[in-house]
DNA sequence: ATCTGTGAACCGGTTCACAGCC
DNA sequence: GGCTGTGAACCGGTTCACAGAT
């Protein structure tokens, strides 16, 4: 399970995030089995889709009854690597970092925001909610000692390339950014991007093609 | 250019929206020509990628000298739709809607936010920047006023289903949600969702999957 | 009878390689 | 010589269809 043969698609580690969501909807409701075909129509794929992504994994359902809901969430979350909880560090304490910092779907999903960080001395032990920006001096000497996983930038797009470089530095290998900046890191670290103007220019390319 | 004979890939219109930022930052350190090539290095593809990006559209380039960088950012943004401004409704001031309400690149690419909307009284006349937020009820009555072509969610899961719905009876087709929910939207409409929860689980997939 | 698991076929996006123009 | 534009080859993700289990 923890090293599959094959190289996984990253559509197919999205999709899993996606019927785990379903699940949990599905487990909440009471209903104890689903079949790939219920996945599917809940979450726009097809039922043979859902079973070829579950399949790079394992065999989790029963021929002829489907899936055991609350096996299946398990047997998901322990793919994703969910069975513990991954620290997080927060970089950028301005209006998108600290709403991010107060996010309640981060904490409840198994992602613990252990510490927020701005250059501002202005921002510098403000509270948010349980916790207080710090220095981003502050940073490497705390990230040796809480050893968080995983950075969240939220940083202006000048700062995004010089943080990640002493994030990476400080053995950090995954990261996820809201700046507004293409950036670069080494083999072997992960970084996802949200860029606004993107998701904005894709929808006016849209509304500009549509027919 | 307005209606290319075949479906473009969402992926390509992604690159597009990367190579306009390129462009433009080429365009500020006063180069005047790019090559397909420079314009992959920054950004992570390939030279054939990038002028078969641009060959769905036209033919951009001279050959044996490349592309002039303002004509390429004036070509972009007509493909993309940007030669003239987008106004946008958000939905939710929370904090998370609240903050971008006041992201400047929003308005800085030519994204005009023309109106804050929550349903929580206590909300409702808060100032956001130059804006108030208004009240939720005021929604179909503003957008047929002032016709507001794309919408950003920015509520609860519970609540961003029912608004999807009001927002597209109003006449709305695009959409950028930034609520933790699965979102149905009929033929026409285009969609985006970004989602916390399924960024962070990919990067914790990798980080279990690292060899 | 039903629904899973999976090799095979399919399809579309990416890469290649070269002809065409500056 | 250098770089674009593009048909053709390639590759990998999705869909199909059926064997296998209950």
């Amino acid at each position: 399970m923890h090293s599959p043969l094959k190289h996984i698609a990253e559509s197919t580690v999205r999709r899993l995030s996606l019927y785990l969501r379903f699940l949990e909807e599905f487990e909440a409701r009471g209903q104890s089995t689903v079949s790939s075909g219920e996945l599917a129509r809940s979450g726009g794929t097809t039922s043979a889709q859902v079973r070829k992504d579950l399949s790079f994994f394992g065999s989790f359902g029963k021929r002829g009854l489907g899936y055991d809901v609350k096996d299946l969430i398990a047997s998901i979350r322990e793919i994703l690597g969910l069975e513990h909880p991954w620290p997080v560090v927060i970089i950028g304490a301005g209006k998108i970092g600290a709403a991010l910092a107060q996010y309640r779907g981060f904490t409840s999903r198994g992602f613990h925001v252990v510490g927020v960080y701005d250059s501002d001395p202005a921002k510098v032990g403000n509270a948010l909610g349980a916790l207080q920006v710090r220095a981003l001096t502050d940073l490497e000497a705390d990230i040796a000692q809480h050893h968080p996983r995983i950075a969240v930038l939220a940083v202006p797009a000048e700062a995004a390339q010089p943080i990640v470089d002493r994030v990476v530095a400080a053995g950090l290998r995954a990261i996820l950014s809201f700046a507004p900046a293409p950036l670069l890191v080494p083999a072997g670290v992960t970084l996802r991007a949200v860029n606004m103007a993107t998701e904005l220019e894709i929808l006016a390319y849209s509304l500009t093609h549509a027919e």
